[in-house]
DNA sequence: AATAAATCAGATATTTGTTCCAAATTGAAA
DNA sequence: TTTCAATTTGGAACAAATATCTGATTTATT
């Protein structure tokens, strides 16, 4: 069981760590936006019942307090073949705080892991590996994960299908 | 094992099946886009060394062949009171084309999930779950999870820490 | 009732997406 | 290689739409 807190504790990538007390409006205009971030601030005050300088303003103060993240155009792996998705579980041999930072940085560095997750449960991580196929897959399970020298042992689950993906946590 | 492939065949979401050649350039486009979908068209043809018009037309072009699926705000979870982020693996009971339908229909109409996998392995679903602390989670887990009848077993691994999370999909 | 905060409505100046056409580049054919 | 057709791109121009600001007005709070 490894606990990365204590590594990333020091790390306060948030922008602010402003609170900002969110109300219905703005939730309504994060719902919105979440949809589609290219709509103008006048369609967001009309669907709102609102004017557009208290959604300018609101929009601004998210921004600025990290509750917007970014805007970010989301693209269909599977027509920019990366069609295969895989879970990759993982457990370290050693897991001290050195080589934790260690395993955490070598991981960043592969552009085929879009996600890492310090879970609880028999492994310490879960890394969604996004390629072309499974010669890719692989590819990278040999000649990149297999490189690194903390790894106790891996599973490998297979994407068969995606039912639902999203980034909306507004409802 | 069950695989849900079938059941969703027929759903031909994607805006069309126009398979697009992207060179470097559109790769190019699409990795300025996904880091920052306010950029200009402008400003993507300066460090492109293009002038506006490709850029112009490719965009449009990856858009209507959905190579880009939308544009979205990316909401940062902890900033709105859903810091607790669950894996929750599901096997059904019943394998069947009729009640993995509906147990797909059903999960899809939970807000708190906000990914949904059919995998390989021991479980058939992972759906990962996003919501504010334990107790919303067991609220989750009882009242909606528990609710659906075609469960055989579950578990649910807790998200510790996000190492990395990206929708980057082009490097 | 008095003060502070939020919203409205309207106006502005900038910026943007979008179009046009000539020039350049590419790729195929000879 | 040379020629020719077909794309693609550069650069400039435009009209429309946008974010942003100001001050009056409403709403909420003390």
């Amino acid at each position: 069981m490894f606990q990365i807190e204590i590594l990333m504790a020091g790390k306060k990538e948030n922008n602010t760590d402003i609170q900002l007390n969110l109300d219905e409006k703005d939730l309504g205009i994060l719902k919105l936006l979440q949809e589609d971030a290219k709509m103008t601030i006048r369609d967001i005050a009309r669907q709102l019942n609102l004017s557009t300088t208290p959604v300018y303003e609101r929009i601004r103060k998210m921004e600025q307090a990290g509750v917007i993240k970014q805007y970010a155009a989301i693209v269909d792996p599977r027509k920019i073949n990366k069609s295969l998705t895989v879970l990759c579980y993982i457990t370290l041999k050693e897991h001290n705080k050195k080589c934790g930072r260690k395993f955490i940085q070598e991981i960043l560095s592969f552009t085929e892991v879009t996600e890492c997750l310090n879970i609880s449960g028999e492994f310490d991580f879960m890394i969604k590996v996004q390629v072309k196929d499974m010669d890719e897959y692989r590819e990278f399970y040999v000649n990149k994960l297999g490189e690194l020298d903390n790894l106790s042992h891996t599973q490998s689950i297979f994407v068969i299908s995606v039912i639902k993906a999203t980034h909306q946590v507004v409802f």
